[in-house]
DNA sequence: TCATAGACTAGACTGTAGTCTAATGATATA
DNA sequence: TATATCATTAGACTACAGTCTAGTCTATGA
């Protein structure tokens, strides 16, 4: 989706500035009140430079989405430091993104990418391998295979799918929502279901 | 969305011809290939027109998903047939509506619906309290409480959040993969995660 | 039977995401 | 330095979902 490859210097700051004006403007008015038009003329550039550095409206949103996968990697290795076994690192790490999401991103956010991903193929991203969550939670499945926290299961791709449904579900469900209803609130019954047959 | 109390014969009709000839077109060409003045053209009709119909293109997936909630109740009356306990009709349901959905709605119908219901607040319907799917979970529930087998639970309230979780997860996460690995198949591990652990 | 309300129809119009083309700028290599 | 290449920019243009307005049809009930 965004390959940056062959940027020029410029190119990058132009980039880094039109998302910065958007992400004002969404945080201010909200989401669908602003138009790309708004975008371009506020960041005082043009359509066809827009389309350069974005390959859509709502890729400016999954490049900040994009952004938060990386922290990831922060939130595992605190996780790390409290959790001893697998199975316990595995909950409280869902948690803790949980808690990332609804912090860093807000509900806004994850709609629009949530809506945009599963009906737009551009948005390669959300499911490619390459995703710092993912790689995680393989980790944590490996993991739990050696310390035998996690000896039970069938195989690491089964259980990988059913961890990745329950985190799809738990923030699709609270997408849903129109209430104040906390993400790691509505998440947390569900992960223990998950955990507490393991223990 | 579809309050149909006010319309005239005529106007039922009409509705029922320009959702056939809509979904018609739809299978041939797919959704995004065809634009409403296409629906408009070919059902003879015009755009005031289908706008009195229907608040949205994707309403009229959106009617066909309605539809289907309304057969649930069959499969739910087949399931009971087939198991005793609450716990086990519970899977036994979950499992059925996913074949159900796979083979008469299809991936790019629910694409469409998971898209929009998340993103605009006129698809009611589909968080509705009257959703057969979610009144028939509600009786397995409490049918549980009475004959043991959910007795363990917390509150109905939560458990009912981790069930629609997992169907949302599952049906989201069926969404995004472009294999043809099917539905049930991708959901079953996971319900049998959750339902194991109150056996 | 006539009047009224409101359901229905037609299609012109609007708003906006995304495309296209032509021109300009930067970088790398001969 | 000259030239080729490819990124970048501007903004006119297209496609299409959804709105608006003006007018017609239909059921009801006085």
């Amino acid at each position: 989706m965004f390959n940056n490859d062959n940027k020029t210097g410029g190119g990058i700051q132009k980039q880094q500035h039109i998302m910065t004006v958007a992400l004002t403007l969404f945080e201010k008015y909200g989401y669908d009140k602003i138009s790309v038009d708004r975008i371009v003329k506020e960041s005082k550039t043009s359509k066809g430079s827009f389309y350069q550095h974005f390959p859509s409206k709502s890729s400016i949103f999954m490049m900040r989405f994009m952004e938060m996968d990386k922290s990831y990697v922060n939130i595992y290795s605190q996780v790390r430091l409290e959790h001893h076994l697998a199975i316990d690192r595995l909950e409280a790490f869902c948690l803790s993104v949980y808690t990332s999401i609804e912090k860093e991103l807000g509900k806004e956010l994850m709609r629009v990418i949530y809506s945009a991903a599963i009906i737009d193929q551009k948005h390669t991203f959300f499911t490619s391998e390459d995703r710092k969550l993912f790689k995680i939670i393989l980790e944590i499945i490996e993991d739990g295979e050696k310390d035998g926290s996690l000896e039970e299961i069938i195989s690491k791709k089964q259980f990988f799918q059913v961890i990745i449904q329950t985190l799809l579900g738990t923030i699709y469900y609270w997408g849903l929502q129109y209430d104040n209803q906390s993400l790691v609130e509505i998440g947390t019954p569900l992960i223990q279901q998950i955990v507490k047959s393991y223990k």
